[in-house]
DNA sequence: GGGCAATCAGACCGATCTGGTCTGATTGGA
DNA sequence: TCCAATCAGACCAGATCGGTCTGATTGCCC
């Protein structure tokens, strides 16, 4: 029940990446020096995050990387979905996928739906506008 | 951001336990082959929720377990963190924790309390005694 | 009172996945 | 034309998870 470093550390550079959104492309680089990630990780980072459709990236001298939508149209749970694959509590709740041999005899399973529709949620609520500001705006139900 | 298979498969076998509640004390391996949960992985996972308290053990002939608490007052925040450990999504949520070296630096730190108490709202707001039933109760916030 | 069977409890090991690093392909400018 | 800068994908070590096994403890039966 945690997200793994790579997916916080994209909600970082996404962050920082938003603060650059106005001005010229910023190389990752950049990022990873202004926000403290090691450089390899944070090319890595930004290479999922591109092929996720959230950032657009130019190769080549003075190339970069800037954000593919505005922030406020990019929540946490796309940063999440685009690193660690779609948010599936359990191996049930995606449709067509069935890894789980209890499946039929498992009386939870129906409940499982809600449960991850309201983390989808959660996550789907707090865009990156919202995490650019300094103060705490609970975009997320208490 | 998916937890683990133990974590489910503790949730069903609470579950099963939660509808013999009313009886006699069940073995971990009636629970096994009830759910179909393998019989070692379910004593295992009967051992751990035993150790966080969610469950009251007795060893030898006759033994077996049974909830320590109302089906009502076990929420699936409980059994999550039993067997998973604190639900902190980031390195920084949990306080006295500080594993991350981007603290001080990081923008996004104070955005994740909030998250992280919606996640933990979500879950904690869904209880065994809901799961028992077979239509689905939506107890947790849309 | 002794032996036995049943049960939980903890230790051990292999497998999968994550996290991190490295090298290569591509592009624009000098 | 050459070079430097940047992203993109392949590679490997480490950690964690999942599962299995054996041992300690308890109550029942003889
Ligand atoms: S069928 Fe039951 S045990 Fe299997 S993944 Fe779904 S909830 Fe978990
Ligand atoms: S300080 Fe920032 S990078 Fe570190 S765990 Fe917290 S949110 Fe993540």
């Amino acid at each position: 029940m945690k997200l793994s470093s790579l997916a916080d550390y994209a909600v970082v550079l996404m962050g920082a990446a938003a603060r650059h959104c106005g001005g010229v492309r910023v190389s990752a680089a950049m990022l990873a020096a202004e926000t403290g990630v090691p450089v390899p990780t944070a090319q890595k980072i930004v290479s999922l995050l591109t092929r996720a459709g959230l950032l657009r990236s130019s190769r080549g001298t003075g190339g970069g990387i800037q954000l593919a939508r505005p922030a406020a149209a990019i929540s946490l749970a796309d940063i999440v979905e685009a690193i660690e694959g779609p948010i599936a509590m359990a191996a049930c709740v995606d449709a067509g996928r069935h890894d789980c041999a209890l499946e039929g005899s498992c009386k939870v399973q129906p409940h499982w739906g809600a449960v991850n529709g309201a983390i989808k949620s959660a996550l789907g609520q707090v865009s990156l506008a919202s995490l650019s500001h300094d103060h705490i705006t609970t975009g997320a139900p208490a």
